[in-house]
DNA sequence: AGAATATAAACCGACGGTCGGTATATTATA
DNA sequence: TATAATATACCGACCGTCGGTTTATATTCT
């Protein structure tokens, strides 16, 4: 009853709150979360949630920031490395992202399943949403150096970053359909090599610039007709 | 208390549960509709939704896919009208796509803002998903026809199809957010236009055809301009 | 008449959110 | 410095809503 004893005080309360929202949203998926499954998680009360949040939805709101934010820290540098080409930047973001989208559900290999389940479409929307927003001046500024070096061509950086971000969300989402029956089904895992490849061309059209500059995508596409051919499937990301 | 006179006896008990549950779904979102409201539009209570649907999904994809179907059935068509060049075609496919995902929220002008709430992402989500399974057959069937005429170029027509599709998805999605907030507000509405014309050219691209082929959308967008300068903005969808 | 059909009515249980209260911590005051 | 006043952090009972189930019953078909 009451306020509990400073022995048992706790640090970073709603911290840890959103911490345990995002174990289970990400597991169970948002609408299947009760509040009281975060609140039992942590060990508190219904009084201390609504203590620190407003509603359920603004705890989901809290775990995509920090989702993104997190993400954002890495994206962000990304322009100002030197030493890398602006094409070189291109592979780096476009890996970071689809890294973080995969690492970011604890359990690896499960986490496309999860995290793409219908369930969580609210999630995955307030998702994509958010890291358009956070990740376009970064991916905006790579593309403005590359039309400035002259390896890109395009008129409006922001605009190219944007619809390539919204791409490849787009493309995400779709593959995942396909990605997550990969049981060892060559015509969906044809399906994912072919739509990868047509994802990267579009892309490279967007930016106007040469073909093949993903190579880090180009090895994991053989990897995956190599892997296609004999016979054996592994579960690979977008 | 049971079954109720002949007197009202119903013709498609079924199908009026599904329009009921499109307006209030359409209107109020997917969530915020209690199954007894749609009851209640109809007059049954309880037993007779869960005789005919077997929970509140159910008649979420019985709505939605009334909705796509609908589509369908107009868009299949536009592959073999004759008289029509595959350019041409595409701008009527595109047309009709657009024209469909206003006109089919009663409320014309406020459509957009209705389907385009955070509430109701689910039920974009199933309607994107189904649409792109639903169209991409006649759309691939246009771009092959295009590619054997000569005026585009793509490997794969039904992979190009699903790509223009998701963009396209993508791209509404994402003007929604602006045009909503559409009050005069020369900012968002220039964005608006300069995401619209990276859209078309991105279409382009990946059919490889020569450029500034939709000249439906052309005509628009020079209506925006034109309007933006003289200052009045009128809403327009995506 | 009796089986199948179509619907009503009452009810259940889960869940989101509210609210009054309470124990600790902190600051102000005398 | 002791004490009063207030702010902070939290508890837990309760409520209303809503999806879904169950059971009863009137109608239609055979």
């Amino acid at each position: 009853m009451g306020r509990p004893l400073k022995s048992e005080a706790r640090e970073d309360t709603r911290g840890e709150l959103v911490d345990a929202a995002w174990r289970l949203f990400s597991t169970a998926g948002y609408d299947a979360t009760p509040v009281e499954a975060i609140l039992d998680a942590v060990g508190l009360s219904k009084g201390a949630f609504y203590y620190y949040f407003s509603g359920k939805e603004d705890v989901l709101d809290a775990v995509v920031g920090r989702m993104v934010d997190e993400m954002a820290l890495e994206i962000e540098g990304i322009p100002h490395i030197k030493d890398l080409s602006p094409i070189e930047k291109m592979n780096r973001f476009m890996e970071e992202i689809s890294k973080w989208k995969l690492a970011h559900m604890d359990i690896l290999s499960e986490a496309v399943k999860v995290i793409y389940r219908d369930k969580n479409t609210i999630i995955r929307y307030k998702m994509n949403r958010k890291a358009v927003q956070e990740f376009t001046p970064a991916l905006a500024e790579i593309v403005a150096e590359g039309v400035e070096k002259g390896v890109f061509d395009v008129e409006q950086p922001e605009d190219a970053a944007e619809m390539i971000l919204l791409l490849s969300n787009a493309m995400a989402e779709q593959q995942a359909a396909d990605v997550i029956r990969l049981k060892n089904d060559p015509e969906s895992m044809q399906r994912v090599i072919r739509r990868t490849k047509l994802y990267l061309e579009t892309i490279e059209k967007v930016i106007g610039s040469p073909r093949s500059i993903f190579p880090l995508y180009d090895k994991r596409i053989q990897e995956m007709e190599k892997a296609l051919k004999s016979g054996r499937v592994k579960e690979n990301g977008v």
